[in-house]
DNA sequence: CTGATGGGCCTTTTT
DNA sequence: GGCCCATCAG
């Protein structure tokens, strides 16, 4: 342990009891540490979200500071969600009020809050990342003439996303090459156009901010007055603009405590700047650092040979992790014939471990460098007939259809949001074609009015000369609709408009082609009418907040007992009993776009340490003999890393049979998933469907449920059909029925 | 104006 | 192997 400041402060601790059980002295030190700031530096399974909510609850508890006095931020919603109900176990109702929520949640409600500051409205949307592309797009080819595949949309707003990132606005952005001189005028036009849409993209959030508290420094004065402490978990990684705001944030009472481990720092590509770390040590020159070593979570097998991995990282602080978990199962190495073996080899091995009661299925986890990886793994589950929880990856709110209905509330919440009236003008379509957005437009330009302004302005006026008359008529029955329903938006929930607006535009009719997609697009907005229903009394503008930064219908469901498969980074923060790294080969671990910079490297390494120290007793380290990629099938090379582990900490000859990859011994997995037999009993009673059940549907046939979960007042049904594929369906609207066994 | 078809591109990772 | 996009026919 290292400590800057004298800790007379231990003599207190004996003081408070419930709070501080069953932490150590490391973690009590830093749960108790005096005001000032502090910085924790803990290894994996060191229990650092712990010792941040017990620090919470002691400063409300012991210290009798009042909740809504105390910020804390994370970088994931789950991570706040997981925050708050650790903070709500030690401190019951008291949390009420406490400010607690991802960087950019947190300051979504700043910049709505000071927005008579700023260049936008209260009424402001969150674009997201189609919505940054559409937009971009448009800059590149529309503002700045240039042809888009000499300027790849997404390298544009990567480099505007970093500039943001480091808090340079376009004004200030020194462009060095050609490239960043386009990128310069490309940023400039594309904030231009942002703020025309009454818009902020996620980066804004942290970057105006930010920028507000520089420029209106009694606003800042505002917010210190009302914030005693400031908390932060995973503070390595902070990007530029999270640590300007932390630092402004702080600088009045200079109580902020961070935790977090420079060996996981995983989010350099999304600007998260390990330079930080220095750079609260220089900030803060009275900085007390507490070093957590005791890991609670691995065996020492474990531990030493993720040790071994990260070692070889260069410039780190040198941490000594020890466990009182000795021994355990050898780490096991495994070759697979190609991609589906691999999958083959995880689903058996997992069933073993099962039947022989050895582990809880729920408590296997599967990690992966690329989402694209999980296809193999879901089809082997599938085909063995067995249950598993697939983690992030859907990106639910991505769904075009979901855009679609997403882009009629944001317009009709916001009438300058230009990118979601393209969106929807003629979608379903209404006979508003090319020909006669441009016509509006143009009026729109001699106007010098917004599309949206111009849209609604032509339908009141009359301006009927203005376009032919057939465009016109389009025009104004859209304008009159949108009109409607911007009336009674105040009067109604989002649920009951959004069915408005559905029926009205006959919207599921439209998806509804008779295909297979078009069933699954529909069962998905029927979902989102099933998530609205959520929102009963919450205002427009709050759930449509809600949508742009909770990227998922997240969560993992904890009652179903099931693996869960997700990729190294969204495995940050969790344990398991069992874990599987999968795909350990040159060119995906480490993946190939690092292998001509050693920072990228580094950070390959990192992950493959954060993926390692995820599991608690059983480690697998799998890779392919050989693996497709593009429909292509080509040798591979095993992974770097794998030959970091000294060979004493593995399995001797483990899973490694003669010929180096011949296919493991089938395991006969039984119909009804065997590992459903240890589920707990379903904590919603409305539930019809249970996991493992066979059912038939009118149009997919026959299949298994692989996943229930609760969904509003109804439930999600993953089924897995037979022929169909894995579908989403919704209990109530699915005429799925039960299929008796046999 | 819309829907169908075929070609090009791709794959890190997330708020 | 799949998705998005541009192009073309109706």
């Amino acid at each position: 342990m290292i400590q800057s400041r004298p800790n007379a402060h231990l003599e207190r601790i004996a003081l408070s009891t419930s709070i501080l059980d069953g932490l150590n002295e490391q973690q009590r030190i830093a749960v108790t540490a005096p005001d000032g700031p502090v910085l924790v530096l803990a290894g994996p399974g060191s229990g650092k979200t712990r010792v941040l909510a017990h620090r919470i609850a002691w400063l409300v508890r012991e210290r009798g500071v009042p909740p809504w006095r105390i910020v804390a931020m994370t970088f994931t919603n789950k991570a706040a969600r997981e925050m708050r109900q650790r903070v709500e176990k030690l401190l019951g109702n008291e949390i009420q009020g406490i400010r607690l929520g991802t960087f950019h949640a947190i300051c979504a409600r700043i910049l709505r809050d000071q927005a008579d500051h700023l260049p936008i409205t209260r009424d402001y949307v969150i674009f997201d990342t189609p919505d940054q592309r559409a937009l971009i797009r448009s800059v590149i080819a529309d503002d700045l003439g240039l042809d888009e595949k000499r300027y790849p949309p997404e390298r544009i707003l990567a480099a505007i996303s970093q500039a943001k990132n480091d808090l340079i606005t376009p004004q200030d952005y020194q462009p060095t090459t050609y490239f960043e001189e386009i990128v310069k005028r490309a940023y400039q036009r594309y904030q231009e156009r942002l703020l025309a849409n009454n818009a902020v993209d996620f980066d804004d959030l942290l970057m105006h901010t930010a920028l507000l508290f520089a420029q209106y420094p009694q606003v800042l004065r505002a917010y210190h007055r009302l914030i005693d402490h400031i908390l932060v978990d995973e503070f390595q990684d902070t990007n530029g603009a999270q640590y300007a705001l932390l630092k402004q944030l702080a600088e009045a009472r200079r109580n902020l405590f961070c935790v977090g481990d420079e060996d996981q720092s995983i989010y350099r590509w999304r600007g998260a700047d390990y330079r930080n770390l220095t750079r609260l040590r220089t900030d803060f020159p009275d900085l007390l650092t507490v070093l957590l070593e005791q890991n609670y979570r691995s065996t020492q097998i474990i531990l030493d040979a993720a040790q071994a991995v990260i070692n070889k990282n260069p410039y780190r602080t040198p941490k000594r992790l020890f466990t009182l978990r000795q021994g355990g199962p050898a780490i096991v190495i495994y070759e697979a014939y190609d991609e589906e073996r691999e999958a083959q080899f995880v689903v058996d091995t997992i069933a073993a471990l099962v039947a022989q009661g050895e582990v809880e299925p729920r408590e296997c986890a599967v990690m992966y460098r690329t989402n694209a990886q999980s296809r193999a793994l879901e089809d082997a589950f599938v085909r063995a007939n067995l249950p598993y929880r697939l983690v992030g990856a859907t990106h639910f709110y991505a769904r075009r259809e979901i855009k679609d209905i997403i882009a009629y509330l944001r317009l009709i919440h916001n009438p300058e949001d230009t990118v979601s009236l393209r969106r929807v003008i003629n979608t379903p379509p209404r006979g508003i074609g090319e020909k006669t957005l441009e016509g509006l437009e143009r009026w729109a330009q001699e106007q010098g009015l917004s599309l949206g302004a111009a849209l609604m302005r032509l339908s009141e006026e009359g301006e009927k000369g203005v376009l032919e008359a057939r465009s016109y008529r389009a025009l104004a029955a859209f304008a009159h609709r949108l009109d409607e329903w911007r009336r009674v938006s105040a009067h109604f929930s989002v649920g009951t408009l959004l069915k408005m607006v559905l029926d009205e535009t006959g919207y599921l009719d439209y998806l509804n082609d008779g295909t297979e997609q078009g069933e699954e697009r529909v069962a998905n907005v029927r979902e989102l009418v099933n998530v609205t229903a959520g929102y009963e009394d919450v205002p427009l503008s709050a759930f449509l907040e809600e949508v742009a930064l909770v990227s998922d219908v997240d969560g993992m469901d904890e009652a179903v007992n099931a693996p869960s498969l997700m990729t190294l980074h969204t495995a940050k923060g969790l344990e398991f009993d069992v874990v599987f790294l999968v795909g350990l080969e040159e060119g995906l671990l480490p993946h190939q776009r690092s292998f001509d910079d050693p920072e990228e490297m580094a950070e390959e390494r990192r992950l493959m340490y954060v993926g390692m120290t995820r599991a608690r007793r059983r480690l697998y380290l799998v890779y392919a003999f050989r693996r497709r990629a593009w429909g292509e099938s080509a040798v591979t090379q095993r992974s770097r890393f794998i030959d970091d582990i000294p060979p004493s900490l593995l399995a001797s000859g483990a899973g490694l049979t003669e010929g180096g990859y011949a296919a493991p011994r089938r395991i006969r997995a039984a119909q009804p998933p065997r590992w459903t037999a240890g589920d707990k009993p379903a904590p919603a009673p409305r539930r019809s469907f249970k996991t493992g059940q066979r059912v038939v549907h009118p149009q997919f046939g026959s299949g298994l449920v692989i996943e229930v979960r609760p969904s509003g007042n109804d439930e999600e049904i993953r089924v897995a059909f037979d022929r169909a594929g894995v579908k989403r369906l919704l209990g109530s609207y699915a005429d799925l029925k039960l299929l008796e066994d046999g």
